[in-house]
RNA sequence: GGCGCUGUGGCCAAGUGGUUUAAGGCGAAGGUCUGCAAAACCUUUAUUCGUCGGUUCGAAUCCGACCGGCGCCUCCA
């Protein structure tokens, strides 16, 4: 039974969804007026897993995630930039498809624009103005959260406490400070959309709750996003959503820590931070995974090389199991005894860890458990074909399917036939000189090769070689 | 000020009442294998879970106090 830490709830409760077999998952997008940064990247990371843990479970998923095309930091990025607030939009929304793709992140089955819903989020809106939870101020309409009962309860405050605040912005429109926008009155030479109240555009809100409400319905399962976005944003598309349809919006609220930098959440504000493309230079996506699933996907985790780097050795482990695997497979000679090794406790307690909301760190240490063992077993002779197939299939059902963190279709061969034929010959030049016991020039031909990028390795059948 | 999360070995990190005198990764030490390496494997590396009390037959796990870290309350994953 899979269980899921409920937000809402404060605790863990039995995943069931509303329609059987069936999840519809809402996560929030990026706003995209820059590229993203690896903070952001876990979260669409963590993400990935659960949807891709609730499909290896056998449910159909139907993930949306918006896209933020019009918001004042587009309109300010293209002010800067001397272009339109839409081709910045554009640029950004590539590059996040882009990044995204270069995490291993599988595709959303719909990244929804809000620009593409001007005319859902202006009927959601009108409807709260009917129903008596908005009102319009020259232009600006606002959402009145006074009217909405259980205002504050995803967020666990409450609106007089609120109103005490000091960092609440007084705005000289606004009935209430906490009141937000829904429909933003366009500035002098700002992006507009005409609507009933006049030239303007969507609050930030606003295109959540109309979004999601087209694609996934008034009522669907999971909603997730970041620990940041429990309070305004997640409180106030509940106060939208709610308002508009008199349904209990979204079951189970998920949300993710933060990735810090020395203690510290990295943001953009701050400036303490690096973006995905940047750092996916110097660490495959593989490796992120890998790093991003050895902590709860709640927990705040720190970031830095000596972490990346820990992950990265830990990796290699798998890797070499793989390597070890296929080459047993190339070898062609299997025993007929009876397979022994018990693959059902594996993918056991690999369920069992991920049914506990989501716990990869607990799913990963099956994943090393089972390299361990894997490779004693591969160091007696009487293994069979049916142990290296299976072995395969479970790392690809978890380790690649759920986790991402290995890809064994991934050709690993992109070097030229040449490249690879003259590495064999310097193998073989090697292995004559081992037999004529010359040990300075076997040697030195493994450390010109090593200084070249491919490491030998010698085993009893054959050497064989690894690029760095 | 209000609300929430958190403190586990050298580093990271699961575990939230008994099968745990605490999983897994990285690091370190010794060993097997090897001409030597590498890889792999084996062994060792927390009688202890921020501190002090309490509840309980029994606590890292529950309660209280104290100390420390982080976050939200304003855009933010």
């Amino acid at each position: 039974m899979l269980t899921v830490y409920n937000t809402l709830a404060r605790k863990k409760e039995n995943f069931v969804p509303l329609i059987e077999n069936e999840v519809r998952m809402y996560v929030c997008g990026p706003t995209v007026y820059d590229f993203f940064h690896i903070g952001n990247a876990r979260s669409f990371v963590n993400s990935d897993f659960i949807r891709r843990y609730l499909e290896y479970k056998g449910y159909k998923v139907n993930f949306v995630m918006n896209l933020t095309d019009i918001d004042d930091k587009i309109i300010k990025k293209a002010n800067e930039e001397k272009i339109t607030a839409s081709e910045i939009a554009k640029k950004y929304s590539a590059a996040f498809l882009d990044d995204i793709n270069l995490l291993g992140i599988k595709k959303a089955t719909l990244y929804p624009k809000a620009t593409e819903h001007i005319g859902e989020i202006i009927e959601m809106i009108d409807k709260l103005i009917k129903n008596g939870f908005a009102y319009n101020i020259d232009g600006n309409v606002f959402y009145d959260v006074k009217k909405f009962k259980g205002y504050g309860t995803l967020s666990g405050k409450n609106i007089e406490e609120l109103e005490s605040g000091s960092r609440v912005e007084i705005n000289e429109s606004k009935i209430n400070p906490l009141d937000f926008s829904l429909w933003k009155k366009a500035k002098e030479n700002e992006p507009f959309w005409e609507s009933p109240w006049g030239k303007g555009r969507p609050g930030w809100h606003i295109e959540c709750s109309a979004m999601s409400c087209k694609h996934l319905g008034e009522s669907f399962d999971i909603h997730a996003g970041g620990s940041d976005l429990i309070f305004p944003h997640h409180e106030n598309e509940i106060a939208q959503s709610e308002a508009a349809t008199g349904k209990s919006f979204v079951k189970y609220w998920l949300h993710f820590g933060f990735l810090n930098i020395n203690e510290e959440k990295m943001s953009k504000s701050l400036g303490n931070f690096f973006t995905a493309r940047d750092i996916l230079k110097i660490y495959n996506a593989e490796t992120l995974r890998l790093f991003f699933s050895q902590t709860h996907y709640a927990s705040q985790l720190n970031f830095s090389d000596e972490l990346l780097n820990a992950s990265k050795k830990g990796l290699e482990k798998i890797e070499t199991l793989i390597e070890r695997l296929e080459q047993k497979m190339d070898e062609d000679k299997f025993s007929n005894s009876e397979n022994n090794f018990k693959f059902d406790n594996y993918y056991k307690s690999f369920e069992s860890a991920m049914d506990d909301d989501f716990n990869t760190p607990q799913a990963v240490a099956v994943i090393f458990d089972f390299t361990r063992d894997a490779n004693k077993y591969l160091s007696e002779d009487n293994i069979t074909k049916e142990f290296l197939l299976n072995a395969k299939e479970f790392l690809k059902k978890t380790a690649q399917e759920v986790l991402g963190i290995i890809n064994l279709d991934k050709k690993k061969n992109n070097e030229s036939n040449l490249e690879a034929e003259l590495i064999e010959l310097m193998i073989r030049l090697r292995v004559e000189a081992k037999q004529n016991k010359n040990f300075f020039l076997a040697d030195q031909i493994r450390d010109e090769l090593k200084k070249l990028g491919v490491i030998l390795q010698d085993t009893k059948e054959r050497t064989t070689y690894k690029k760095t």
